[in-house]
Formats: structure tokens, C-alpha cells, sequence
DNA sequence: ATGAAAGCGCTAACAA
DNA sequence: TTGTTAGCGCTTTCAT
């Protein structure tokens, strides 16, 4: 069946050329503006594309022009309010730019590595969150020049990155609960799984250790089940802590549960934090103490900082660090 | 420069064939499987992909097979914990069917007729969530073969639809209420301005009518300080409510704020109640009532059903309607 | 300023 | 079973 001459996918730059009388160089100059077109003529092509309703075809201006016009963002796992704002803030600037987002999440998926180099040949450049993919493999993207920014992960060959600096912030946290009088401290996440849960581990240990006190550190997924597992064995064990210091806020709410089952008042008999400032953070009773990260804003300049290496504005690496806010409220609540 | 021969970018199928002694189309045949390929043959084009770390380049292929393997989705906007489920279920089924997945969030921008055009340009089928688009692009878009499937808003064109199911939800919600003695309902939300909150309120009143009862309704927009400031003016008014029925959970939470501030029990004095079940809903004190909507079930479904028009496993329309829970929690406690 | 024509890397007839 | 070749729709020299 021929395609209605309507079909807006079915119209080609020949088919404007001859509407508009002219050849298919001269609609491809009129509409990139890449070289020169006298006024009379880019009427003629601008009348006919409307006439038509043309729209370029992707594939073959991807093809001819070596570029897709488009990123990737890949993603650990896409659940949680963490990662969907990252997105928001990526996707807003991306666009701006001009340019359309492929998202890949890795997780539970058989094959990262596939995938992610799958991804690479359909984008003009790739932004990967935490441990998404091995460091080698990032370094053979970079290698054969394709831009690579990475969000929350140490740095890696010539790719750029974008972090929350979390160890001031988990310095003061941990000062401001040794400051509280809590003594018994103890961390709730696995640092060494992460190079971000390290981070905020060695944050919160200097900060308690200016008042001499040693925390303990016991692993813990990220969710709220692995934390009200591990809190509740934790405060019915011999040395209750009077403080639980959370890798993020899933555990921490989690960890809230355990504490209110065994009967203990958060943020009197036990101090719970967090980390993220979710919105269920601000909802809880008590609410949590926690630390703010700007999601948002780590997207949009992942896509910014993208976009200067695309466009070749720069070729050397930029490593940006942004503040993170302590956010107390009452779950760590003064000592009694 | 020439590309160092061991750049996969570089590599094309013409180096394959090459390498393996072999025609290009041998190679195409070897890897998609079109053709039947001597095991031989098959063997070498294997082993020179291997050695040259050839993948194929995704715009010849979009060009030469006319297919993206892609699919789009359209947000109205992408913050909140609503949309990221969504976008995972998506994500996840879409990958597992070979397809990368393309995002874009209609809100805050300047024209998002022509963004999903040129989306449209670039994936084999779309996902259109809510109002992000008028009907007559949707009509368009099909009209001229592109597979859509419409999430949580009202059948449009020959476009397939996927929605949750939230007129018995509704009606089970006011019965509810109605059973524990509650006779002030106001409901918060805007029904004119989403066909989700006009379920949503038609089940509540429907639900509520049958003991008598005539609730009122308030615009509100989706956002805590929305629910904050309309819940505020509501409880401060001559004819308090004893009940507040919220759209979605997010208003629900602001409404508790606001009752908060005015000395009244939350699920004593004043039931409040909302719509999602996120997770703040569960943590809040008094945790709220709600009901809780399958939407990762959603974003899975969604991807299957396009798949199906795309690959052309099926031409008629099909339209699902998951099931939704009602969860009753302590925020519509007992009436005094 | 403009047109003709040569690719871009692949798929799919068409031959052999 | 395999190779040859003609496109797919566009950008970009190269002439004019």
C-alpha cells in the first residue's frame, strides 16, 4: 500500500526539494542554516516543509551528520525518589539542549556491560550513576572518545564527574550527635560496597572521633526491610547503641520500625538519621533527621557538563564536588 | 585521523566481511538470523566480530531496516514517586522486548506538541501518560500507523489504553467513611482538570450517596502546600469538615499539616485520607489512608501492549483497567 | 547561491 | 548458500 501522500513519515527531503523547486542540498542548508540561502529560496523550502509537514528523518540525518542527538543515563535501579529526580533534572537540561534522553536501568539485568555499550552506540554521550558498570569498561568508552560523565562514583580514565560531597556533611552530623551526648554509635549500611555509604562512614567516624568516641559499623542493604532487620537485632543485642546512624532514609524508617516495635522512643531512648531527605523523611514520627542531597541540580549539570564535551566547548576533564545540607529534625532528639 | 582499527565505532560490516573472507550481506545474515548461513560461514563471521569488537552501527540498521527498536514515553512531569514506578515497570519490560527507551517529560516546556512529534520521529511506538498531549496529535499519530498506548487517561483515537481502576476504590473509600460515622466529607481536587481526580471523586460521592451523604469538593492542585493551604482554609471555615478526601497522597500530606497546626487529631477529629500509597504514607503519623495503585504493573503493561502493535502480533485495540487497593490506615481512625 | 552526486552503514531483493 | 547491488534519507563536498 503507498503511504498517503499526508503521512508525515513518508515525506522526504526530495519530496520538499521538488515542492519547493529546488534541489535537496539547498532544503538541507535552508533548514540547518550550515551554509548560505538566499531569503527568496529558504521561503520557498520554509513553505513547502509547512506545506507538507515534513520532519527530517532521524535515522538518516544520524546517519550523514555521525551524530544521534540524544544521551544516555544509566541508572543503577530506577526505584526510589532519589533517582527520579536525578532524571527530572538530567531530562529538563538535556532537552533544553536539544537533545532526547535514553534511559537503561542495569538492575537485575544479566548482562550491564552489553547493555550500557548497546546503549553507547545510539547516544552522543553517556551518564552513569554509581556502580552501574565495571571501571574498564568506562574506560574503553572514553577511550575511543565518546563523553562519559559519571554521578556519584569516584573518578574514572578521562570521564568527567559530578558528586555530593557527603563527608562534611556526615562530619557535622556525627559532632552534632556526639555534641547531644550520644555515646553508643552505631552505622547502619556497608562502605564497602559503596564508594558513597565509605564516604559518609568516614565522615561520621571523624566527626565522633574529635569527642573520642568509636562507632561501629554493621552492613546493611538499602532498603527499608534490611534496615528494620538489622536495627532490631541491634538494639536487642547486649550493647544497645543509642544511636543509629543510616546509610539513607529507607533504612532509617526502617530502623524506625524496629525501634517502635521493641517499645523505644525515637529520638529519646534511641536517635535514628538518615540520608537523602526523602519525602517520607519529613512525613515520619518523629521526623527524621537526614541529609539533603540537590538531586535535581546533579542531573541538570550531569547533562550541562555532558553537553561542553559533545559539542567539543571543552576537552578537559571537570570534576564538580556540590554541598550537601545536615537536615536535623527530631528523630535524634536531645539525649535524655 | 583515521580511526585506530580497534575503536568499535570504526569497525563496520564491510570489515567484517572482510576479515572473515565473507560478503557484507553473508554478515547481516549471520548476525540477524534472516537467512540460513552454513554453520561454517556462520563460524567465521562470529569469530571476526569477535576479533574486531563489531557492533552494529544503530543508525544504518534504523535506516536500511526502517525500525528504531524504541520506544518513547511521555511524562507530564517526572518528580514525585508516582511516575518513577512507572517508568521502572516500563523500563524493565521494554529492555527485556529489545528496546531501549526513550523519556520525555512534557512539563515546563514551551511546546510539547512538537517534542512528541520529533519523539515520534524516533521510536516504533509511544507511551503517552495523562494529559500531556491534546487528543487530535494522539488521533494523528495513529492515524498514521504509529502504535500508542494511553496510560491513565480516557480512550483517544485507534490508540490502545491502560488505566488503574479507581471508581470502586472510590466507592469502597466513601462507603468507608460513611460506615464510621463521618457525615462532613470535603474532597480536594481538581475533577475538571483530570479525568483520574473526576473518577476518583464520582466513586467517593457515588460511594458516600448511598448512606445520604453529599460531599463537597475543592480545586486543589497535586502538591503538599496546595493541600496545606486549601486544607487550612477548609478546616478554619464556618462548617468544618470531619473528613478531607484528598486526590492524591501528596495533598493528603499537606492536608495533615495543616490540621496539625490547627490543634486537631488527625484520624480523631478529622479524618484524612489520600490516593498512590507512597511511601511517606506509610511513615506519616497517623500513617494515611489511601489506596495503592499497581503502577509498575502499569509501566510493564504498557511496554507488552505496544510491543504487541508493534512487532504486529495483534491489530485491535485493546484497553485494560487494573484492580486498586484500598488501605486503610490509621489517619480515618474511628469517628469519636 | 545552488545543484549533482558521493557517501554514511546497513538490509533486502536479485542473481548465481 | 552466497555475493552483488540498489536503496533507506540525509549531509556535504565539489562544481558551477
Amino acid at each position: 500500500m503507498k503511504a498517503l501522500p499526508t503521512d508525515p513519515a513518508a515525506v522526504t527531503i526530495y519530496d520538499v526539494a521538488a515542492r519547493a523547486g529546488v534541489g535537496i542540498a539547498t532544503v538541507s542548508r535552508a533548514l540547518r542554516g550550515s551554509a548560505p540561502v538566499s531569503d527568496a529560496t529558504r521561503a520557498k523550502v520554509l513553505a513547502a516543509v509547512a506545506e507538507l509537514g515534513f520532519r527530517p528523518s532521524h535515522a538518516g540525518t544520524s546517519l550523514a551528520a555521525r551524530t544521534h542527538a540524544a544521551n544516555g543515563i544509566v541508572f543503577p535501579d530506577l526505584s526510589g525518589p532519589y533517582y527520579a529526580e536525578v532524571l527530572l533534572g538530567y531530562e529538563e537540561t538535556a532537552s533544553r539542549l536539544g537533545r532526547s534522553v535514553l534511559v537503561l536501568a542495569t538492575h537485575g539485568r544479566d548482562d550491564p556491560e552489553s547493555s550500557v555499550r548497546d546503549l553507547a552506540r545510539r547516544v552522543d554521550g553517556l551518564v552513569l550513576l554509581g556502580r552501574t558498570v565495571p571501571d574498564h569498561v568506562i574506560e574503553e568508552l572514553t577511550a575511543f572518545g565518546l563523553p562519559v560523565v559519571v554521578v556519584a562514583r569516584p573518578e574514572v580514565g578521562a570521564a568527567d564527574s559530578i558528586r555530593a560531597d557527603g563527608l562534611s556533611a556526615a562530619r557535622a552530623l556525627g559532632e552534632h550527635l556526639a555534641g547531644h551526648g550520644f555515646r553508643r554509635i552505631a552505622f547502619l549500611g556497608s562502605p564497602e560496597e559503596s564508594p558513597d555509604v565509605a564516604e559518609r562512614w568516614r565522615g561520621v567516624r571523624e566527626g565522633l572521633g574529635k569527642h573520642g568516641i568509636e562507632p561501629t559499623v554493621t552492613p546493611c542493604l538499602f532498603d527499608e526491610a534490611s534496615g528494620t532487620r538489622v536495627a532490631a537485632a541491634l538494639l536487642a543485642g547486649p550493647e544497645r547503641p543509642d544511636a543509629l546512624v543510616c546509610a539513607n532514609d529507607e533504612i532509617a524508617l526502617g530502623a524506625i520500625v524496629a525501634a517502635e516495635e521493641v517499645g523505644l522512643r525515637v529520638g529519646v531512648d534511641v536517635a535514628i538519621t538518615g540520608w537523602d531527605d526523602v519525602m517520607a523523611a519529613r512525613h515520619a514520627r518523629p521526623a527524621l533527621t537526614t541529609v539533603r542531597q540537590p538531586m535535581r541540580t546533579l542531573g541538570a549539570l550531569a547533562a550541562e557538563v555532558l553537553d561542553q564535551r559533545i559539542t567539543g566547548h571543552r576537552t578537559t576533564p571537570r570534576h564538580e564536588s556540590l554541598a550537601t545540607d545536615l537536615v536535623v529534625r527530631d528523630s535524634c532528639g536531645t539525649h535524655p
